[in-house]
DNA sequence: CGTCCACAGGAATGACGGGCGG
DNA sequence: CCGCCCGTCATTCCTGTGGACG
């Protein structure tokens, strides 16, 4: 069978299987359902508390925490939206703009896209932040209108460039003549507020709301009812269903797990042309998942990161016990020889080392040897196995995976 | 009980490519 | 086109430190 045929067959057994979904994209974390069971407490919180913009007053500013998969950006949303929309029927001059900061990534970013949002356009770089600020504020304040500003993930900004912008914004309303801003913060650090300068702490927690993590059953009901839109009549097991909830509550109760886990069990079952989908597809895809996570990982690092990370795949090899800091560097600055690039610092290296630890592709533990002095050691969270599979087919680093280092014979204290 | 190893990890600084306004 | 500022990555220099060894 030519390519040709074979992608037909892959194509229409595609359309044609109709049995398996019906509607994919209720599974997506983030479509937004009609009704999000167990958060009415929270929803009608953050309602109370945003109301008073629809009577051209402030509202409080609002301080959210939750882990992840808490339904905090889906519960903001809900709210948001509704209120968009009665501030229409009543003609209320209210604007909302949502900023995701892990993905925008600087306070540069987050200015800019506020500014966007309100019509004043902000080239990408090349302007000071005080700049971008100040023409926001001048932006805002011609516009009369009351702003909702909804920071996103906003421990990822704090955590790495300080506080400075929710300073900034939180004093925003005592500059501004014609327009109001109320801001929503969302963190999934429970303990950013220790990060926080009092003032602001003080100024954005006027209002806190809190998520606490679903349980396995109220997972099962988000779940079921996803499941129903998303799945034809007796198209998912009962067993299968409870498998996720279970295995996302065991996590952190994180509803954006179990949703993803019944996609990609719901997947694998079209893929195996399988009328119903069952538990062991569910554990199917939790290693497909897992399976993915990591390679993306290991694919998306920096050529630097990626040879620390085979310095370590290497040294986990000839020790049984796990790699320091020096052996890594001393292994990384050879394969660094090898490709005849020159090596970063062994400062540098530590903090790659952090970085792939963050990620989880390595673990590092800061231990003390006592006379032998404090270092970090370093274990590979990720199977040898896989890694061969991902650098096999690069055509640079595939030759590093089968090198023999010559620090490890060096010093061989391999084996026992 | 002090010493001293082998680093950790913070702060300051520099190199560099991108992009601005004038 | 210039001078300037940005964010990012990296280096250099630095002070801090847990605990086995003597």
């Amino acid at each position: 069978m030519n390519d040709t045929n074979i992608l037909d067959e892959v194509f229409e057994k595609f359309v044609g299987n109709t049995k398996t979904f019906k509607n994919r994209e209720a599974l997506r974390h983030d479509y937004l359902p009609d009704r999000l069971p167990h958060r009415g407490e929270q929803i009608k919180l953050l309602g109370e508390t945003i109301a008073p913009v629809l009577k051209g007053a402030r509202g409080s500013n609002i301080f959210i925490y939750g882990k992840t998969g808490t339904g905090k950006t889906a519960v903001t949303k809900y709210v948001l939206t509704h209120l968009e929309t009665k501030a229409k029927e009543f003609n209320a001059p209210v604007k909302f703009c949502y900023v995701n900061c892990r993905l925008a990534g600087t306070e540069y970013r987050v200015f800019a896209s506020l500014c966007r949002s309100i019509g004043v356009s902000i080239p990408f770089t090349g302007l000071s932040v005080g700049e971008v600020f100040d023409r926001f504020r001048t932006g805002l304040d011609s516009s009369k209108i009351i702003f909702i500003i909804i920071l996103d993930e906003i421990d990822a900004l704090i955590k790495t460039r300080g506080d400075i912008l929710l300073y900034e914004l939180t004093r925003i309303n005592e500059v501004l003549c014609n327009s109001k801003v109320s801001l929503i913060g969302i963190s999934n650090d429970l303990q950013l507020k220790e990060f926080l300068d009092p003032r602001v702490l003080s100024s954005l927690s006027e209002e806190e709301i809190v998520f606490r993590p679903y349980d396995a059953s109220e997972l099962k009901n988000i779940l079921l009812e996803r499941a129903r839109l998303a799945f034809p009549e007796s198209a998912l097991s009962d067993g299968a269903l409870s498998l996720c909830s279970a295995l996302a509550a065991a996590e952190h109760g994180d509803a954006r797990r179990a949703l993803d886990l019944l996609r990609v069990a719901g997947e694998v079952a079209e893929r195996r042309d399988a009328s119903v989908v069952v538990e062991e597809h569910v554990r199917e895809a939790e290693k497909h998942i897992e399976h993915n996570r990591v390679v993306e990982a290991l694919k998306n690092l920096t050529l630097h990161s990626k040879l620390v990370f085979l310095s370590v795949f290497h040294l986990s090899r000839a020790n049984i016990h796990r790699a320091i800091t020096g052996e890594i560097h001393e292994v990384y600055n050879e394969l660094c020889g090898e490709l005849g690039v020159t090596p970063l610092t062994q400062r540098r290296v530590s903090t790659l080392v952090n970085e792939l630890d963050a990620t989880g592709l390595l673990n590092a533990q800061v231990v003390s040897m006592g006379r032998y002095g404090r270092t970090k050691k370093i274990r590979l969270e990720v199977t040898r196995t896989l890694i061969r599979e991902v650098f096999a087919n690069d055509n640079r680093l595939g030759r590093l995976v089968k090198y023999e280092p010559k620090y490890l014979s060096k010093h061989a204290r391999g084996g026992s």
